[in-house]
DNA sequence: ACCTGAACACCGTTCAAGT
DNA sequence: ACCTGAACACCGTTCAAGT
């Protein structure tokens, strides 16, 4: 047929993605191809390496603007109060939001680069931000050295990361979705008591 | 061709496995086909069907091996001395195993069933021995009730498998390997120090 | 300039037909 | 009884050809 000019470049980035994103939401990664999202938005398969490089770089953007959306919610966490309870706050969000989209979050878990093939850099600042956060939060509950306080917030990430993983797939156990409240419960507070243990053995004030 | 009957229908299935085994080991899951299987062993793919019921099936069964060899790995471990030093022991032989196979254990991670698919029995129970085997060596550090112990092993295990795959799944993190060693050793110090309080808060005797 | 759709090199899985 | 290999319904990706 030839040129359509119906959307812009621009406007057709958004409808790859949205309807991307409609499909993981409905059916789950497993169902996206190229070929399925050509068929969503009328379009043939062609089109969309117009648009992006291939499938792994229109899937990472998909990722990316979920990252966006989860730095979004972290950000209703107060950044006053109780320390402790901050962490914990933390947490719930970050549990909700895995919640209230479990096949996008599935993503994350699912999808994953050809070997060797390193993430972009936009990506890894997304991820570097998830960080940031994590560690503005934990500061006053650990850490004497900055090291520390990194190794603390990838602990607390991978944490996070490991048990909605195994809530998420069935695949790694049979546990019930409800078990994860408790289990975000558990991690926190006892990761939290030692991390701040450590900070009263040390000679910088504590809580 | 025909019928063949070189091999006995579990050689052909020990074949089978260690071809895929062999082929996961060298260029990872995303190299793992059928037909490349078959290619592989000088059988056509419809043969893989006679031995297994699908694809998945089969690697179930390679992920179901690998866990026993964990399970092995981790018996290791003494089963006497000081109980935080055997938490420390338990997850240090953990990491020694997913850093000696790590194409292979990246089949956790990266093989999902179809939606909806519940794990094979015979498949729960061998994650549930490596539960039980976490619940054992975690039950002279943490716990009043049962209950709590199993969570606690859940969240140890958790912890782990998030912190083998952010080290793994280099889309996770700019995380170098070794930082895992420094992730495992403050994870189980502090969260197990959490679990030590929470003993010496009720009436059982400590360690 | 933009988009198509045929083409290429792959998949997993089934099953009639051969030995 | 065991195994083949063609067949079916899919993939991701490329690119000459059309408007």
């Amino acid at each position: 047929m030839g040129r359509r000019s119906i959307h812009t470049s621009e406007e057709l980035r958004e409808i790859i993605l949205e309807a991307s994103t409609d499909l993981i939401r409905e059916q789950g990664f497993g169902a996206l191809s190229a070929r399925e999202i050509a068929r969503r938005i009328n379009y043939s398969p062609g089109t969309l390496y117009n648009v992006f490089e291939n499938l792994d770089d229109l899937i990472l953007t998909v990722e990316g603007r979920m990252l966006d959306r989860l730095l979004a919610a972290l950000d209703i966490v107060p950044t006053t109060g109780n320390p402790r309870e901050r962490v914990k706050a933390l947490a719930e969000h970050y549990l909700k939001f895995t919640r209230d989209n479990p096949k996008l979050w599935g993503l994350l878990f699912e999808h994953h680069l050809p070997q060797g093939r390193p993430v972009p850099g936009w990506y890894q600042q997304k991820l570097d931000q998830v960080l940031d956060r994590i560690e503005a939060v934990l500061a006053p509950v650990a850490a004497v050295s900055s090291q520390e306080l990194r190794r603390a917030a990838r602990v607390v990430w991978a944490g996070m990361h490991g048990i909605t993983a195994l809530t998420a797939a069935t695949k790694l156990s049979g546990l019930a979705t409800e078990d994860a409240d408790l289990m975000v419960e558990d991690f926190v507070n006892n990761y939290v008591t030692g991390l701040e243990s450590m900070l009263g053995s040390s000679e910088s004030t504590a809580v």
